[in-house]
DNA sequence: AAGTATAGTGTGCTTTCTACACTAAGTCAA
DNA sequence: TTGACTTAGTGTAGAAAGCACACTATACTT
């Protein structure tokens, strides 16, 4: 089968890139290339948009049949379209990054671990493509987010509390807050409420739980 | 001529979204299709992406055939890509958006008012495609801006008066804003330098010119 | 019962934001 | 030439927000 056209098109495909927090650190999810070009090289999971999805559709499918992911947070990044950004043909990619919490159960990176792993930011191999510079432009768009939007919240799990809330904070933009100030900022939002129960983490004073009330929004704070 | 691929390849379009302000007005120029889908509709500027050339340089070359505007801020807004957004055939199209000095000499808006021609934003027709919707973003997108960049200076020419650039920003926000505090944030940011000279503009005391420090760089500030 | 580890809480200082009113410098008309 | 008019340009004080900072609470362990 062929498709025909008067004028060229080019091939438009959706990249996303896919965050989590993993043993204290900010993690991307990879997947290795089995096919030329780029065969053997670590890429962000993606692939060519079908015609009758759209753009998040497309993206939301790749993601599931990559690595297993569903159901997440998934934002629009930037589009990325230098012609010369894929040797076999024209190639446009619409990135999209996308947040997992931490407590999702193990996906296919754990059980296909020859072909998807978590990669810490700081541990990054050489990646395929332009996919270094649309990561990079999607930890920028994170931390600046941080600062104005719930998104962080996206990365806890159902319930979780203050200190791993702030943990997450700490992680991203590389930096130690101040326990208090940082609690003051968060319960004034009034966009958490306490579940009445405890979290017990070793020899210590547990810490209460909480839940996002809209754990599906990502609010714009400010 | 035809073009043939082994799988369906979606087509490819910038649209742009230029503003200016005139006659006190945030303006946007639309220009009136000439053949279907949508005959007759006013519709943003923009067209088919060619395979040798970026993405911003297709817009840009839109741009300038379309309306004869060249060398202005643009920026990419977001990619819109629904199934059914173009009757014709898949299309995604990247939007943009530019913004044009005050000052900038009569374009083919002015010469060819057929078919180009400048709209307030509170007078808008009937948009073709899911134009409106990208429209809307765009406005939104730019009253952010205003707050945490100097995106604003965009619209000014070389040389401008403060009371000039406060107008800018009480129009685009629709809020008058206090003199004083407005001059302390302007001038406390150090990208505006005065040039010595003086505008007179009528039977009043003329105010002092100045001009942008980086004209062609959007700052994000705060 | 004492030791240890993390959770949880309040205050004062500094900086930023906001509201607000008069003087300066030009033109125009009587 | 002078007074009326119009817009440009300037400072300050009170309010709000941001920031630094240290001790008590509660669990577990030995």
């Amino acid at each position: 089968m062929s498709y025909s056209y008067d004028y060229p098109h080019p091939a438009v495909t959706t990249d996303i890139v896919i965050f989590t927090i993993r043993q204290d650190e900010l993690k991307v999810l990879l997947i290795k290339r089995a096919l030329p070009p780029h065969q053997g090289a670590w890429a962000l999971p993606g692939g060519f948009v079908n015609l009758d999805e759209s753009l998040e559709e497309g993206a939301r499918r790749e993601l599931a049949e990559e690595t297993g992911v569903s159901g997440v947070y998934l934002e629009q990044l930037y589009t990325f379209g230098r012609p010369d950004r894929d040797p076999r043909e024209r190639v446009i990619t619409v990135a999209y990054y996308a947040l997992i919490p931490t407590d999702t159960i193990e996906i296919r990176a754990a059980t296909d671990a020859e072909g998807v792993s978590w990669f810490g930011m700081n541990e990054l191999p050489e990646l395929a493509f332009d996919h270094r510079e649309i990561l990079d432009m999607a930890q920028r768009r994170l931390v600046d987010k941080l600062d104005y939007s719930t998104i962080a919240f996206q990365f806890m799990p159902k319930e979780f509390t203050l200190p791993e809330l702030q943990q997450v904070y700490e992680l991203i933009l590389g930096e130690a807050l101040d326990k208090r100030n940082f609690r003051k900022r968060i319960l004034s939002l009034g966009l958490v409420m306490e579940t009445g129960k405890e979290r017990k983490a070793g020899a210590h004073r547990p810490a209460k739980l909480y839940r996002s009330i809209h754990p599906d929004r990502v609010e714009v704070i400010k």
